[in-house]
RNA sequence: GGGAGUGUUCCCGAGCGGCCAAAGGGGGCAGACUGUAAAUCUGUUGUCUUACGACUACGAUGGUUCGAAUCCAUCCGCUCCCA
């Protein structure tokens, strides 16, 4: 099976400029293609994870891929499928943010030099002369089709700032910069990047005379239409720091029924063979390829060690109910060798206020070392910290270790 | 630049000068049912308080009033129409 096959049967391939020519090209030679990252953060998430597994994809397959960090083009913030403007950010935030995302990609990327090239926008974007871009860029550009294209349309109704709107020249751009420098054919991205992608191909047609090829991939969505990888708190990061490995391994252990084999196919390295007879999977089975799932990633992502750990906490908790060294724990201090439970759930973080942690007693979701608690007068006692900790648990899901400081 | 709107709690959105901590929906949290899933049903969702109640909140600042999310003035942001 060839790289091109292989992507369309795990169902990434979204839209492509030339589909035949693009799988020749992917068949037959060495592609020199490039896929762009806006330094938004410091830390990549799922999202970013996606696009980086089909750069290895491509990159096993033999073609070079060219990782460009948006250094340049983040100073300007791409509008498409926004609702709202981006915040600013510095341009010392913005360097930083891109070398956070080149150290985490260095992971699962080869960046030997005859293997890979990395380049950031900044170093041609910045210096370009406006009144010289206008004419030799801007000149291939109608602003008409510009503003029908599908991703603005949610701006078209709020407002699309004249900066937002450049920055599908300045992708464009880049992409006439790699063919001319390093003879790039091809950008791929996610599928919010189809217009942007467009614009690239275009321009280097227009100003080249030359056919170069865009492709995008489906975007990580779940069986209802939305976005995967976010949580209340934020994205799902791929920074232990940000989201520790128990957490990151905990979110694809709870993802849909209907999401796990896409997520499968679309995130591990597994044969997608295995993934097919997935399909025919239910209930405790289907069960058993999401932890199949959380442990692929979690080892990718972080360690083999940690998606171990991930595992065996979780079937120590939920399975057994029994205690584990991983759970997230706080220390707290007794006063007269008591803490009213109200205080202690406030003291670990369970709850952010008194209100709160008293509802959660009352409507019966707190329990300490497997005993419900439903009286917000309860006390515990230094008695029942023998151990020298209690195991308080909010909900179905959530566990929490309380160290009695000494 | 001229004109018309608009800004409400996590989000959308209703809101009569007192009965407004503010309808409704979404989201979140908890309970039931389950498989650490989905769907469904129930409760809950500003802070402090066991409670009574107190306090802080409807873009910002002033004002009118016994009393303002609601009326007035100025300012700020956004949207639309005209230029």
């Amino acid at each position: 099976m060839t790289v091109f096959e292989e992507l369309k049967r795990r169902g990434l391939v979204a839209q492509t400029t030339n589909e035949e020519a693009i799988q020749k090209a992917l068949d037959n030679d060495r592609v020199t293609f490039y896929i762009g990252f806006d330094a938004t953060a410091d830390s990549l998430h799922v999202g970013h994870f996606l696009q980086i597994l089909i750069i290895k994809r491509l990159q096993m397959a033999g073609h070079r891929p060219i990782v460009l960090l948006g250094t340049g083009t983040t100073m300007v913030g791409d509008p498409s499928g926004k609702t709202d403007m981006r915040k600013m950010l510095t341009v010392d935030q913005i360097n930083y943010n891109a070398e956070c995302f080149r150290k985490q990609m260095e992971k699962f990327i080869d960046f030997s030099p005859e293997k890979c090239i990395v380049a950031r926008n900044g170093d041609w974007l910045s210096n370009l002369n406006y009144i010289q871009l206008l004419r030799d860029v801007g000149v291939h550009f109608s602003v008409n089709r510009m503003l029908s294209a599908e991703c603005y349309k949610s701006r078209m109704e709020k407002g699309l700032t004249f900066l937002e709107f450049n920055y599908m020249i300045m992708q464009s751009y880049d992409f006439l910069h790699l063919f001319r420098t390093h003879n790039n054919t091809m950008e791929l991205g996610g599928d919010d990047q189809w217009s942007n992608i467009l614009g690239g191909v275009e321009l280097v047609r227009r100003a080249e005379g030359k056919e170069v090829f865009g492709m995008t991939f489906n975007l990580l969505t779940n069986s209802e239409g939305n976005k995967m990888g976010k949580t209340e708190k934020g994205a799902v990061w791929l920074d232990r720091e940000k989201m520790p490995p128990y957490e990151f391994f905990q979110y694809w252990r709870n993802v849909g029924d209907n999401d796990v084999i896409k997520c499968l196919k679309f995130l591990t390295f597994l044969p997608i063979e295995e993934i097919e007879a997935m399909e025919t999977w239910e209930g405790a089975q289907l069960n058993r390829a999401k932890e199949i799932l959380a442990f692929e990633l979690t080892k990718m992502v972080h360690s083999e060690e940690d998606a171990q750990k991930s595992l065996d906490a979780a079937r120590a908790l939920f399975v057994s109910g029994a205690d584990s060294e991983h759970m997230p724990s706080s220390e707290i201090m007794l006063t007269d060798g008591i803490i009213n439970i109200v205080e202690l759930l406030k003291a670990t973080g369970l709850a952010p206020s008194n209100g709160e942690a008293r509802r959660l007693i009352q409507q019966g979701g707190i329990m300490v070392d497997d005993e419900k608690v439903d009286d917000i007068a309860a006390n515990i006692s230094a008695a029942a910290f023998g151990k020298g900790y209690v195991v308080i648990k909010k909900g179905k899901k959530v566990f929490h270790k309380a160290i009695l400081k000494a």
